[in-house]
DNA sequence: GATGCGTGGTC
DNA sequence: TGACCAAGCAT
């Protein structure tokens, strides 16, 4: 197997369901090298699973503040909270309840239930598709649904059932240190003499994908209002981006707005007697999935101005207690210098 | 089943 | 620069 990288994943030190449950899923989506900070955060903040069970939404999104995928966080939080009321506080030996967990899918159950548990059921992530799909020459679409019966089965029937979570970790971490997307290491792979895809030379068409993402532009203007050391903020909510994060307050146009249009479009939501100083930007922000392009605007309200209930007057010194997204942390601290 | 959800790194 | 990629999940 490949040796070498366990040393730098500390959480392979612990068969705790908790801590490899929060490793994986810090993991979702997310590379090593940025999570395991993130990970050592948490176990030190939240040293047992009560702990994080009884911290609040806004502290938890907080610690994962420039993670991503925030959903993630929330569902932490929760999860937390069901193994501590649903069952007593130990993580179920079984599949479907460790699914039954918020943000635990398949591949997360099955690598809690097989790398803590012994369980003999196969992960399926995106390093087991890539190395699956290469070794056996498989161009059936991997994020298809007969792509995943295909290689589920697949690793089911190669599973070392004596020691499944080490053969899972094995086969991820072969894919993500030797079988990479992009320029694998096929000479120091101990799988080459039976890849097929390094035998017809596909290797770079491997694993095949059907779908692809299309962007979005989205283009924000922010109000920064500080006065006296104080800023406005205000908590996202509903099915947008940054769920549960905090941000400037917000005018989102369908298209880049000059100062003109933007103090119209102020008074407009907000009231006359605005005074608009200067901008900021554009920033461009890019996400996976959209395109933002920030302006932030420095802006005066007009006397006696009363903020909208939603918004939330913080001490400039005390934002440390709100998770911001990047974009937002960048423009605060580059504001403040 | 398709779509939405972050951020940082790489080429 | 832009496109792709990373130990997925929820709806």
């Amino acid at each position: 197997m490949v040796q070498g990288a366990s040393a730098a994943l500390p959480w392979r030190a612990s068969k705790d369901p908790y801590c490899i449950w929060l490793s994986e899923v810090i993991l979702q989506q997310t590379r090593v090298e940025q999570g395991t900070a993130y990970w050592q955060r948490f176990v030190d903040r939240y040293p047992t699973l009560f702990d994080l069970a009884e911290a609040s939404e806004d502290e938890v999104l907080r610690l994962w503040q420039g993670l991503g995928y925030y959903s993630r966080a929330r569902n932490l939080r929760k999860a937390a909270q069901q193994v501590a009321r649903l069952h007593g506080g130990r993580f179920p030996q079984d599949h479907a309840l460790l699914k039954g967990l918020s943000g635990v899918g398949d591949y997360t159950a099955a690598a809690i239930g097989s790398i803590a548990f012994g369980l003999a059921e196969p992960v399926v992530d995106g390093n087991v598709y890539r190395v699956l799909s290469r070794v056996f020459g498989i161009d059936t679409p991997i994020d298809g649904s007969a792509g995943r019966v295909e290689f589920r089965a697949l690793a089911a029937n190669l599973l070392d059932r004596q020691a499944p979570g080490d053969h899972n970790q094995a086969v991820m971490e072969l894919g993500a240190l030797v079988c990479s997307p992009k320029s694998p290491k096929c000479g120091d792979c101990p799988l080459a003499s039976k890849c097929i895809a390094l035998r017809t030379d596909r290797i770079d068409q491997l694993p095949v994908k059907a779908n692809r993402t299309k962007v979005r532009i989205r283009y924000f203007n922010y109000l920064h209002v500080e006065e006296a050391g104080c800023i406005h903020l205000r908590k996202r909510s509903g099915k947008d981006i940054w769920h549960g994060l905090y941000e400037l307050p917000l005018l989102e146009s369908d298209g880049a707005l000059t100062k003109r249009r933007f103090a119209a479009v102020l008074a407009n939501v907000h009231g006359t007697g605005w005074t608009v100083e200067h901008m900021v930007g554009p920033v461009k922000h890019i996400l996976s999935h959209q395109h933002l392009q920030a302006r932030f605007w420095r802006v005066r309200p007009p006397k006696g101005f009363m903020p909208p209930q939603d918004w939330e007057q913080v001490d400039m010194d005390r934002l440390e207690g709100h998770a911001l997204p990047r974009l937002i942390e960048r423009h605060l601290l580059a504001s403040r210098t």
